[in-house]
Formats: C-alpha cells, sequence, structure tokens
DNA sequence: AGAAGAATTAGAACGGTTCCAAATACGATC
DNA sequence: GATCGTATTTGGAACCGTTCTAATTCTTCT
C-alpha cells in the first residue's frame, strides 16, 4: 500500500472539500492540479480510503455516491432542491441499540438523514411564492 | 389519467410484493402475466403511482430505486449481506421537529434506517464462523 | 541495470434509468 | 359506428455513474 502523488492528491482534495462531491466532481477538481490522472485512479483510491476508514460513502436519494472527508459520527441533511448535504450532529444514540429481534434482525448500526430546504433553497421558494401571490 | 391494463397489472404485482422490489424485478414479474409490457411503462407507472402517493420510492445504499407498496409511515432495516429490506416501526417523533435552523436549514422530515444482518444471513455467518474456527 | 510487484492509464463494458419517435388504444363527438 | 384528438405504450437508443480489463509505467529490491 503506497502513498503515491495522485492518491495524496485525490485525498487532500477530499478533504479540504465541503460539498460531499461525488467521484466525478471530485475527478475534475483533481485534474486542474493534476491533469493526468484517470478516472480508475479516483475510483479506485475512493475505495480503498474508505476501507481505510479515511473517508465516508453516502448513498442519499440520488443514484450515486458522495464522499465525506468527516469520518466522525454524524448525520446529514439533504436539501430536497439542490441536494446540498449540510453535516448535522444530533443524538441517535435512543435508536442505536434498538432491539429489532422481532422482526428478526441484527441490528449493528442507524442512519438518520434530515430531508428539507437549505437555506438558499428556502430563500428562493419564499421569493418566488411571495411574487405568485399578488 | 387513465387506470389501463398495464398500469394495474404494475399495481397489483406491486402490492402484493414483499420484497421491496426494484423496477427491473417487477418488469420481470409483470411479464409473467403480461408479456408485452415494455420497461418504459414500467417506469413511467412507477412515477406516476410514487407522484399519487399510492407507492414509495427506496434508496438504501444501492445505487438503484426499490419500490415500497407500504405508504404509511414506517422505517427500512437493511441487511448488508444480501440487502433485503425488513419493514420496522419505530417511533422517531423526537428527530422529526428537530430544530437545524443553527445549520441554516428547514426540517420536513427524517429518514431512519437500521443497517445489520437479517435472520437467514446471521444464521450463515454464524455457521461459518463456527466452521472455520475448529 | 534487471526483475518482481504495485499502481496507473484509457477505454470498453455494465447496470440502471431516461428519453424519443412511432405505433396503438381510448373516449368524445357527431 | 366512423372520425378525431389525446393519452398511453412500445422498442430501442442514449445516458449516467460505476466497474472491469489489458497494457503500460513506476517503485523498490537485489
Amino acid at each position: 500500500m503506497r502513498i503515491t502523488a495522485p492518491r495524496l492528491a485525490i485525498f487532500r482534495t477530499l478533504s479540504h472539500s465541503k460539498t460531499h462531491p461525488s467521484a466525478e466532481e471530485l475527478f475534475g477538481e483533481v485534474r486542474r492540479q493534476h491533469p493526468t490522472v484517470s478516472f480508475a485512479t479516483v475510483y479506485n483510491t475512493l475505495q480503498l480510503l474508505t476501507e481505510m476508514g479515511e473517508v465516508r460513502q453516502i448513498v442519499v436519494g440520488e443514484l450515486r455516491r458522495r464522499y465525506d472527508p468527516n469520518v466522525s459520527d454524524h448525520q446529514h441533511a439533504v436539501c430536497r432542491q439542490c441536494h446540498a448535504l449540510v453535516d448535522v450532529s444530533v443524538d441517535v444514540s435512543a435508536l442505536e441499540h434498538i432491539d429489532l429481534s422481532a422482526h428478526d434482525f441484527q441490528v449493528e448500526g442507524v442512519r438518520v438523514e434530515f430531508a428539507g430546504l437549505c437555506g438558499r433553497c428556502a430563500g428562493k421558494e419564499q421569493a418566488e411564492s411571495k411574487s405568485s401571490q399578488s
């Protein structure tokens, strides 16, 4: 397992990102600095980083993966309009150890997502409803 | 908006399903009875039913949609092994009205998923660990 | 320098979904 | 019940994100 220039570039780019980018977005970003890295390397590296626990994969509604450099325990709020992801941290411990043996299911973890509107889109929506009123 | 034979067939098939099938699985099933329905019709109809609130779309980890004929308020437990979905009903009202305005986010709903092992896969895993012991 | 192994590349293949133009079925009207 | 306009369905192409593959390049070790 070597730390190579492409891998470092991918990891660094993701680390500095705030948007929970997809592989393609990340690829585009990395390419600016390292125009030769390939798609496959981005995917491979993201896979690797995920297995190493350095990075977290997210799938929320959209049919693609997004990547989160923040691997600490937290949740996401997803804008239904622009699909922006906002990191939030709420206490979900009450759900963590729930007993679903009645459903013949062995719980190992729980995932919580909030749906709604990010500030940006909430603003837009309000502006629209005002103008369509009158 | 017409109730046609293909639409009814798709709706009925999904209604009687218990596995939260994907569009392709549903397509295969529907085809048995109605060998002429096309892929596009299945997708269109599922889209329609979703908009009508007769059916629920689910995206959990896998990069495809699955469909749930049960539109009442409930959650899912997802087997990490076989991706089976189990309907469960836990009280998540504590999370429902959480205030994320500090994160500049307007919450409209919350989604909770449990991850772990279904009974079937839990059994298999135990059997394996036993045999690899010794 | 040469050999062995790991990483990278470009591009093909893939699975699931969406789009499109053409064909068909339906319901209303006469 | 024939005709027309609209809605639906069809089959296939296009599309997006992801995975795979074979060939090439880079490291490291001797």
